[in-house]
RNA sequence: UGGGAUAUAGCCAAGCGGUAAGGCAACGGACUUUGACUCCGUCAUUCCGAUGGUUCGAAUCCAUCUAUCCCAA
């Protein structure tokens, strides 16, 4: 009897050749899109391609006609908006920075979606990701790895899938490359073959998100001082919620060179500014840690890292703290270390694990 | 109302008679399934506080005015 996959569609590109991949394999599948928020709760017009505008959810609909599955349509707003939306907003307003696409693959695609399938008697849950699942014997876990195709690479905001998370999914895309997959899609006449890559925050379709925050929180943004390193008022930020470590652009102040953001001060209500070579840091500590490939850390253990989606992973030592947490130290100061952004552990391909950057 | 100095794009700033460097900011684009970073491009079309004058030609020289700053009263 044919196992049954329920493939989460976007209604891009990847998804879909997903979907056709695991049909080609033999598959029982069952295209699914969910509906994360209304075009209306966020203020966009409904010209605008998000991942749960209209024609997206069309768009998957009519690959899945084109191929022969059943597709469906999952309302999920109420979690996403409290899981993603919320936890968003929150981080922000308390200094940190929040990467959404992982509170979403935590929350939403890989629990709220998974446990929908099994409910209704599937085997697997397969997306459209780039990266790799695999159990190995020796080890008796489940292990994720880098995908083949290394640029578009996204373990980083998988980090958090348990080993029970990961035995029940499927990532079809593992070994191919993005032309590969757009050939597919040629060849098979899917409609989205063509279709961009998705980016910047699918909530946010304008790349404005201060505009979002401001629209769903009760707080008031206020404005306050920058500071320099010295702790010198040298102008006016818009608030908070505007900045993250490292940025440049949208500071609004001449300095005679380029000042970057150093810190946030959520208590203060203030942003301090200094040069490049201030935002580098050797060490830093994570919580909310998951691991994957290892049952414990108990030994300091060698690992290369990263600590924001594109980058490229850099040596460190991770060594547990205490209270849960742990300590990444890297060989070189890396730049513009970010609290609320994830690091990722790597041995080689294979996700040794990760956690929220304090 | 004695003396001195400075007035160049949003900010800083080159230019010193030959037809407006550069940096910062800003804006646009590329890159990117997060925020950023980075990269590329645009940014003073008779104009350099104002008005006259000298000159073939001035932001650059001269005069006056205006503004600001400093020193002294």
């Amino acid at each position: 009897m044919k196992k049954k996959v329920m493939v989460g569609m976007s209604g891009g590109v990847d998804s879909s050749v997903a979907a056709k991949l695991l049909l080609d394999a033999g598959y029982d599948v069952t295209g699914v899109t969910l509906k994360l928020f209304s075009n209306g709760d966020i203020e966009i017009d409904n010209a605008m391609r998000t991942c749960c505008s209209l024609s997206d959810i069309d768009d998957a609909r009519r690959v899945c006609y084109k191929l022969g599955c059943e597709h469906l349509v999952f309302n999920f707003k109420d979690s996403f908006k409290h899981n993603v939306m919320e936890h968003f907003t929150e981080s922000y307003l308390n200094g940190r920075t929040p990467n959404p696409c992982i509170e979403c693959n935590r929350h939403i695609k890989f629990d709220k979606m998974l446990n929908r399938a099994e409910s209704l008697g599937y085997d697997y849950i397969a997306t459209g990701h780039y990266a790799v699942v695999e159990y190995d014997e020796g080890l008796g876990r489940y292990l994720l790895k880098r995908p083949k195709d290394r640029t578009k690479d996204q373990t980083y905001v998988l980090y958090s899938l348990t080993q029970y998370q990961l035995s029940k999914t499927l990532f079809p895309l593992g070994d191919l490359d993005k032309t590969t997959v757009r050939g597919i899609a040629e060849k098979v006449g899917l409609v989205n073959s063509r279709k961009p890559d998705s980016q910047d925050i699918c909530f946010v379709p304008n790349g404005k998100y201060a505009e979002f925050i401001k629209a769903n929180t009760e707080e008031k943004i206020v404005e306050g001082n920058f500071l320099d390193t010295d702790g010198n008022i040298i102008g006016r930020h818009k608030g908070i919620i505007n900045y993250t470590i490292g940025q440049r652009k949208g500071l609004g102040i001449s300095f005679g060179r380029p000042l970057y953001v150093v810190s946030k001060n959520s208590i203060n209500n203030t942003v301090t500014l200094g040069d490049e070579s201030d935002l580098y840091t050797e060490a830093l500590f994570a919580e909310d840690i998951n691991l994957i490939s290892v049952d414990e850390i108990n030994e300091p253990i060698r690992v290369t890292a990263k600590t924001r989606y594109s980058q490229v992973e850099q040596p460190a030592t991770v060594s547990v703290n205490g209270d849960g947490r742990l300590l990444v130290t890297f060989d070189t100061p890396q730049r513009a270390v970010t609290s609320g952004q994830a690091v990722v552990f790597y041995d080689g391909d294979i996700v040794v694990g990760g956690g929220t950057i304090v």
